[in-house]
DNA sequence: AAATAAGTAGGAAAAATTACTAATTATTGT
DNA sequence: ACAATAATTAGTAATTTTTCCTACTTATTT
């Protein structure tokens, strides 16, 4: 992967925010530097990020795709009035105090299942 | 909410799964029952029974949102080779075996935020 | 500086989801 | 059983989200 204004724009844009924003919304921010991108590019480079382990993908409900450049374990939580979405750190879920607001959570894990790995 | 008919067999036809398919899956299934059942009516059935607890969705990466009628709490997991989500005990995440394949997981809070909360 | 291969803008296309409207249907009271 | 009603639907259009394509541009290598 080699450099591109672009892509370093998206990444910085991006690792700037703690919002988990969607791809249009880094689009708007990202035209701000760079007037002319398009948002397939910020797509692709997204894609990227993401394939490289850089940026993930935070798929949430009733959202678009949100993308976060905090790569560290930690969990996400959402806003049933408003939507918005914040990191927790994963010390706190485990913990009582600072989820008062929480009213159900989902787990998902991502890996092989067994009948692609003995496809291989 | 009343009974239909559209609606009794997109909740029976999604129960009768355990592979959490999305919208269009649904609509193909249905379909099958009742041949001019169309898409729209689904989409506004899979969410009416959202918002009454009937049905979950599954908010997974790459992949449209899938729909679970299964409500205990429970975990999902995706497999990066054929994209399959399946179901996992949350007993089953906190002991050892069982779970080789997996990579990495994401945590999912879903709540009122301070902000939403101060407003009431 | 020339070659080359990856990256881009711009727009078209596809996929996913929502919104609208006239017709249909379940429910409620008679 | 029947008429009034309000919710629901089919069908379609529109919107949103995402991917794809192509000729042009740019970073990198030699």
């Amino acid at each position: 992967m080699r450099y591109s204004k672009q892509r370093e724009t998206v990444y910085q844009t991006l690792k700037s925010m703690c919002s988990h924003p969607d791809a249009s919304q880094i689009y708007q921010l990202v035209r701000e530097k760079i007037p002319n991108v398009s948002l397939g590019t910020v797509y692709r480079n997204l894609g990227e990020l993401c394939q490289a382990g850089l940026v993930h993908r935070v798929s949430v409900e009733n959202s678009a795709e949100r993308f976060d450049a905090r790569t560290d374990q930690h969990a996400h939580f959402v806003c049933h009035g408003c939507g918005c979405v914040s990191d927790v750190s994963l010390e706190d879920i485990t913990v009582q105090h600072g989820l008062d607001g929480v009213s159900h959570c989902k787990v998902v894990l991502y890996g092989t299942c067994d009948q692609c790995r003995n496809k291989k």
